[in-house]
DNA sequence: GAGTGGTCTAGACCACCCT
DNA sequence: GGGTGGTCTAGACCACTCT
């Protein structure tokens, strides 16, 4: 019987799985920063007393979360996650010409206090528990056409409400300062009729029709990170879905 | 040598790619319809002259494109694509429990004419193509909220226009009659003031907010097959999408 | 040229389904 | 019990990158 470093439990998980789960702790763990390089394939192989292709099997299913990337005859690397690549990547607004909007970010509100019970349910947080709040508008051309709120559990973000500024993309201020990866987001959308606060904000007529974006983020370990409302006055752009 | 009864351009593409392209064929080329066991892969492996392995990966590829649907000890099969299945997929409404909404369909009205510019350009048709316009009205708990108004290339799907009914769900209808498989879709969200038309139909004040959602739909080879302007009314429901 | 990931093969054993 | 997909191994060759 061969002895492995991976997880005790050898019961029901497949190889690969344990694998797959060995290394993505490594890499949420700290042991590989983002942009490292990761041992090769036979050399992780070896370690792990595995044969290579159980090892591709694993890095093959982490290349698909995009929680690694491979380059052909140079190694596997902890996916490095850019601003640009971070709002590319999850903000879903395109103009007419199918291009992405690029958002610029205003200065932003932060403050702190014991979360609500709307928010406590969409974080999933204890009773008493702390949240961080930031309100900020973004702008494109110039023009004023997002509201944010945003609201993040304090114990997972302590600090943050010090920043002397809000980055523009908060989700890589996330991986690189606190170590939290994120991994997705599940989004509702819904129209909604500009209230006076945020036709004030947007510059535009109490009434008028915006989109309405709820968004939950969560990270790569399946903890609930963020949620965001967002109301946006689209001209000549649309929220883009691919299904 | 080895004879591949593959792709006969050997050049660039991996075998396994070939060997997806092959079974692919076949599906869509109606030898294998829905619901048809694929051979065994050891089979297919003998029959193309591949080993197992490779012809494994094709189908993995084509299970995650939801093509095909393996059983664990039993087979691979061509996905079936049941009418309830259908709407699961690419209806993307959900209520406040977060259950997905079931809509039912009234009667449609059917036409037929010369496709617009605008009709074109979604379609990407040549200029006279003709097209089968649909509208209908979608209930919910019997109350009207969405107002769909469904363009079709007429060359895909000759005769349509003259059904005695329009069913609730048209993609597997696309399937079982013309042999069309619905792969994907893109959609653009916005937000819109309700029309007088929109709102004698939905039966809202005009000027309410609606959510508009225009879809291209994509069949198997990338064909555009539909183009498709929904607008809802949504009470207690949202517009869901995961990224 | 050495090292890496990408593809492909051949064969083994297991878990599961069906009859 | 026989057939199927699911997992795992060992080894080979190729394409690419780096220096």
């Amino acid at each position: 019987m061969r002895k492995l470093r991976l997880a005790p439990d050898e019961n029901g998980a497949p190889l690969y799985a344990r694998v797959k789960a060995n290394v993505l702790a490594r890499i949420t763990g700290g042991d590989w920063p983002p942009g490292t390089a990761l041992p090769a394939e036979m050399e992780l192989a070896r370690e792990l007393g595995v044969s290579q292709g159980t090892v591709r099997k694993a890095l093959d299913a982490l290349t698909a979360e995009q929680v690694v990337v491979r380059r052909q005859g140079s190694g596997t690397y902890v996916a490095e996650h850019t601003p640009a690549h971070m709002l590319f990547r999850f903000f879903n607004i395109y103009d007419e010409s199918g291009a992405q909007v690029l958002p610029d970010s205003e200065p932003a509100r932060v403050s702190t206090g014991e979360a609500t019970a709307t928010e406590r349910r969409r974080l999933e947080l204890e009773a008493g528990a702390r949240v961080i709040r930031i309100s900020r508008i973004r702008t494109r051309a110039g023009r004023a056409f997002m509201d944010d709120r945003i609201v993040l559990p304090e114990a997972l973000f302590p600090g943050l409400d010090q920043e002397a500024e809000v980055p523009n993309t908060l989700y890589d201020l996330f991986q690189k300062r606190y170590g939290i990866h994120v991994a997705r987001t599940e989004e509702q959308v819904t129209a909604v009729a500009a209230t006076a606060r945020l036709a004030e904000r947007l510059d535009v007529k109490p009434g008028t029709p915006l989109l309405a974006i709820d968004r939950v983020t969560y990270d790569l370990s399946g903890r609930r990170i963020e949620w965001r409302l967002s109301h946006a006055h689209l001209e000549r752009a649309h929220y883009f879905a691919r299904l």
